[in-house]
Parts: structure tokens; sequence; C-alpha cells
DNA sequence: CTATATAGATTATGGTGGTAATCTAAAATG
DNA sequence: CATTTTAGATTACCACCATAATCTATATAG
């Protein structure tokens, strides 16, 4: 059945949204089309009228995750209590961001697949990171290679942190990461 | 046609190597069993004579993947001219390095998959963190902590130079990580 | 108000995935 | 040397995948 042209515009959206956050939890080859849409409440067979193909959604979906990392981002560091870098470093290392992928840093999760994409995706990473450059630079007098390089620590922490699960070594992780001691 | 036990237990670790390459370079699901038997000079019916799921060949290959590691690890801080430091973070983030996907750090191939996948996985990558913290400890008289730093951002930034392929944004993340100018 | 266009549902389709049964030839056993 | 065992090859199975065709009902155009 038909619907109007804003339900539709409605629809193909939460395709993407449902697919950012799965295409984070899963990976691109560890979800199919068919989860996909299940997940924004249509089927199949609509998919195709939205989009060209998986990979098209793939891309799409990237750059929605990169841009919900930017918001949250700028909410964090426009929130923060005390000094906005160090609000941000404990918000990017909590058990909260550590425990919900699929909602969180799409650099952490999506980074690996970069590479093995097309030169678009790859485009996207580098103007994501230019773009939390500029505004980590709103924020705190760093210079470009300083915030470049915390940006990294913060990803790698991220990622390793997830990877040890529950073990001891995730908290001291962290507590590395964000000059505590570990809990 | 049956082979005698070494040739088996050698074309065994053939399987484990190639699907440590292979794991790295397209993720647990983005590559199957056949194309790895392929790789590995052997057809798919092999397969289950040796292992009992390819589940269980990803936990193998990590682990393989990981010691791999810590061996070319060893090998950079031992062979370093200057600084094993310095040597080290300037090999981890060499073009060579960066380009070479299925022979360089599991770190940042795998760390992704990890949480995906079972406690034994996650486990695996704690011990090769702890083992890495104790090789590099052996070289350089950093806390446990700054050693731990460093990683997360040696991985981090290996993993998001990768991702923006070859804009210039690359070059950039390996200066502001090992304190040199950009090219 | 009628005709047409189309978003989404339903249902193919062809390919590939992991897994398993069977076959085969050589290795181990005695 | 005869028998049994088994690694690997061949082939099969079933589920799932990306994609596409068709159907259906409603929204838009005229």
């Amino acid at each position: 059945m038909r619907v109007n042209k804003e339900t539709a515009q409605k629809n193909r959206a939460s395709v993407v949204k449902a697919a950012a956050q799965l295409f984070r939890e899963h990976g691109f080859d560890g979800i199919g089309i068919s989860s996909l849409m299940k997940e924004a409440g249509l089927t199949n067979g609509a998919f195709y009228k939205q989009f060209d193909s998986k990979d098209s959604l793939a891309l799409e979906a990237t750059e929605f995750a990169l841009e919900q990392n930017r918001e949250a981002w700028r909410d964090v560091l426009e929130k923060a209590d005390g000094t906005a870098l160090e609000a941000f470093r404990e918000w990017y290392l909590s058990n909260e961001h550590i425990r919900h992928r699929g909602h969180g840093c799409a650099f952490s999760t999506l980074a690996t697949e970069a590479p093995r994409r097309g030169v678009d995706t790859q485009d996207e990473f580098a103007n994501a990171i230019e773009k939390s450059l500029d505004l980590l630079s709103n924020f705190d007098p760093m210079t470009r290679a300083e915030s470049l390089k915390m940006i990294c620590t913060l990803v790698g922490a991220l990622t390793l942190a997830r990877a040890v699960g529950d073990n001891p070594l995730k908290s001291e992780i962290v507590a590395a990461v964000t000059d505590k001691k570990p809990n």
C-alpha cells in the first residue's frame, strides 16, 4: 500500500537509523536486510524502493552514525560542569558508553570496516574526524595534533576496553587514559 | 586420501594461519570456510576433520594472530637502533603496517569482533594485552598505565589512519602520535 | 472522480553460507 | 600383508542472503 510522501520519508529515515545502530553492533556483514527492515518496522520488499543496494545503505548509515557522534560530543562538551575536556573523556570511557556499542562512537565500531569499503566511506571518515577536530577546538585550546592524538587514544581505549569483556583490565584501561586510579 | 600425521598437522596449521590473515582483512563474517580452505591449499571437506566449527577456528585464529603480534613487537623492540620505544612507534605507524591489515596488529583489526564473540575470545584479548605490557616493560621503564595508554593511542591511530584511506589526514594522524611533523 | 503512479507487502530467485555424508586413497596397526 | 583407520576430496543439504518481480492499496495528478 502506498503511503504519503511524509511517512515514506520517515520510514526511510528509520531504516537508516536502525542500520546505523545494527551495523555498529554487528558489522556490515553481521546483519541482513530483512533484520534491518524488521527493526525499522518494515519488510524486505520495501528496501529497494528506497535504496539502491545494501552497500549504499551502508554508506548512508555510516554518515548518519558519524553525525550522531558529533551531536553527542557537542552535547557532552556543552553540558560539562567542570572543564569540558575532562567531562568529555569521562563520558567517552563511561561504562554506559562501553556497554552500548550500537549507540556509541562510530569511530570505534565502524573504522575497521572503512578500509574494506569504498573511497566514499573513507572520505566520510576523514570528513567526520575533521569536523570533530573543529568541534573540540571550540572547547579547548589544544593544538590540532594534540586533539588528534587524544581522539586516537580514546578510540583505542574504548575499542580495547570492549574487547576484554569484563576482565579487570577494562577498568585499568579506562583509568590509564583518564588519568585516574583503577577502581 | 589420508596423509601422515605430520602433514595433517602442517595442513591444520596452515588453515589457522590463513584464517588469521583473512579474518584480519575481511572480518569473521567477511570470509567463508571455502575461501579460507582454498587459501590454505585445501578443500571444503577437510575443514570439519580438523575443526569443530567456524567459531572454534575463529578463536584459534585470533589466538594465533595475537601471538604473531607479540613476536613482531619483540622483533622490532630488539632490533631497534635508537631507543626501542621510538623505533616501535615508528614501525607501528609505518605505511607498510598501515597498508597490510592481514599481517598487521590484531588489536586493531580484531578487537571490534571480540565483544560480539564469546568470553573466550575476550579473555584471549585480555591475556594478549597483559603479555604485551610485560614485553614492553622489558624495553622501557614506563609505568603499566603509561604503557597501556600508549597501546591505546597506537591502536586508535592505526585504525583511524586506515579508515581515512589516502586522505592527507592519514599522515597527520601518524605525525600527531609519533610527535613528528606531517610529511 | 477517474486514472495513474508508487510505498510497502508478499513471494520468488539465484547464490553463497556453514555443516555434514559419502567416497577414496593412503597411513597406521597388528 | 591384511585390516582398519582417517585426512582430504567430492558432493549434498538446508538456511539465509541480496536482489528482484509481482501484488495491493492508497496517495497523488489530471
